[in-house]
DNA sequence: AAATGAAAATTGGTCTGACAATATTATAAC
DNA sequence: GTTATAATATTGTCAGACCAATTTTCATTT
């Protein structure tokens, strides 16, 4: 008996949300503001706040104060203060996080070599330079890592993998990990990258994936280092 | 200047948050109600309601309609009703998902032989015998297909991947697919199982990943039938 | 003493009206 | 035309009231 009690604010938010939908609203575009509801809908200000309040907190509506509601813009983003908290309350390892962003990784190598998806190999390698010079003059080498990882997952022409993809990151970024690396390491991690890229190139998924799970090698070894101090 | 303005709401969810946190409140713990909220915030009660409504449109709490206020026991439930409206509002294409079941699949199998966690053969075998079982009695196959990929995910060892994994299933199940499986296919699908099982008993990451591609090609190549009809 | 059931108290749901804080728009001054 | 200022519109917060659902209390019955 999982019988969903129909309070006032959950059909507002239902009648709101397929108002967006059928006015094919965009992210940006203004809504109605709380007295149009209130008349259109026939409903107290208070349920319609609640209703909007609730359509907020889920990344549907941005709310301005003074300044009326809007379509929000953040495909999947209001789900980093849900992952936060499951961060906070459930004993998350970075270990599991790492594990997770491998597989997404060699998954993404699969998806591209077999689905034989147009790839600017060009565009990989030119990231990588600027991933190499960065490394050079000291720059910021994460940016760079973290652009040719994108780019690998955008290339497998499939933007919820993508979406998904992005959600984990944002969720990797809420563990600070301080893994002190040298020039050298830099300097092998951008050879594994051009080293993908060739693979990729080359359709050899398996050499791709053997040389992306050296590139993880790394910060493995850091984890089980700091797992076995605490 | 992306500076937050702090509303009294804002304020009160972050309380909330961090006395949960602070009681360490586990699911289904009964949480202070909106009267003693209001005495101890010293706000409103409007700003009390709108604070508990956004932490339950979140998953984080659960409200009673006279029952009183309680830690919600979803982990990261709520986040299907962002989902179903990513799914609605964004093209989200069919073969998308099922790409990225692939990929967790795949992934389990890698993570299972390569950690080397122990894993309850037998167990899975029996899930795969009641699989059977339904398959030659009508019953309910999908129900023992799921609980047999479930298990493999959970055998990884690595509950995160095992929380996304769920996330994207439900995500899934926002797909109403027909695939219409005739007897012959479905033991087609139970001895795939009991190949990849094998093959995760011999360590052979290669022939897990192989039958378990083969195990998805069924569906692939339904989609892609349906997208050339479309 | 235990079980039943009605009454009372508690708790969340909705409504109304008011005023404050902020953003937008219109007006006036230059 | 631009800028500064005032007026207006919109969201934020507050208070009080009543309704609806649930829980608790307690008298009644067995």
């Amino acid at each position: 008996m999982e019988i969903q009690k129909t309070s006032l604010v959950n059909i507002v938010i239902e009648r709101i949300k397929n108002s967006i939908l059928e006015n094919k609203l965009k992210p940006n575009d203004k809504f109605l503001t709380e007295k149009e509801l209130t008349e259109q809908l026939k409903v107290s200000r208070t349920v319609v706040r609640e209703a909007l309040i609730s359509l907020q907190a889920v990344g549907i509506l941005k709310i301005k104060p003074g300044g009326g509601i809007y379509i929000a813009d953040t495909k999947l983003g209001t789900i980093n203060s849900i992952l936060k908290h499951h961060y906070e309350t459930y004993g998350v390892k970075i270990r599991e996080l790492i594990e997770i962003r491998k597989v997404i990784e060699l998954g993404a190598l699969r998806l591209i070599i077999e689905k034989q998806v147009p790839l600017d190999i060009q565009q990989l390698k030119e990231i990588n330079e600027s991933y190499l010079q960065a490394i050079t003059t000291n720059g910021d080498t994460k940016k760079f890592d973290r652009i040719f990882h994108q780019s690998l997952i955008k290339a497998t022409d499939n933007d919820t993998f993508y979406d998904f993809s992005e959600i984990i990151h944002q969720y990797f970024a809420l563990v600070r990990i301080d893994l002190t690396e040298n020039q050298d390491s830099l300097i092998e991690s951008y050879k594994q990258h051009n080293e993908i890229v060739d693979a990729i190139k080359d359709n050899d998924l398996l050499h791709a994936q053997k040389t992306m799970t050296a590139h993880f090698e790394p910060i493995f070894t850091f984890i089980k280092k700091m797992e076995e101090e605490s």
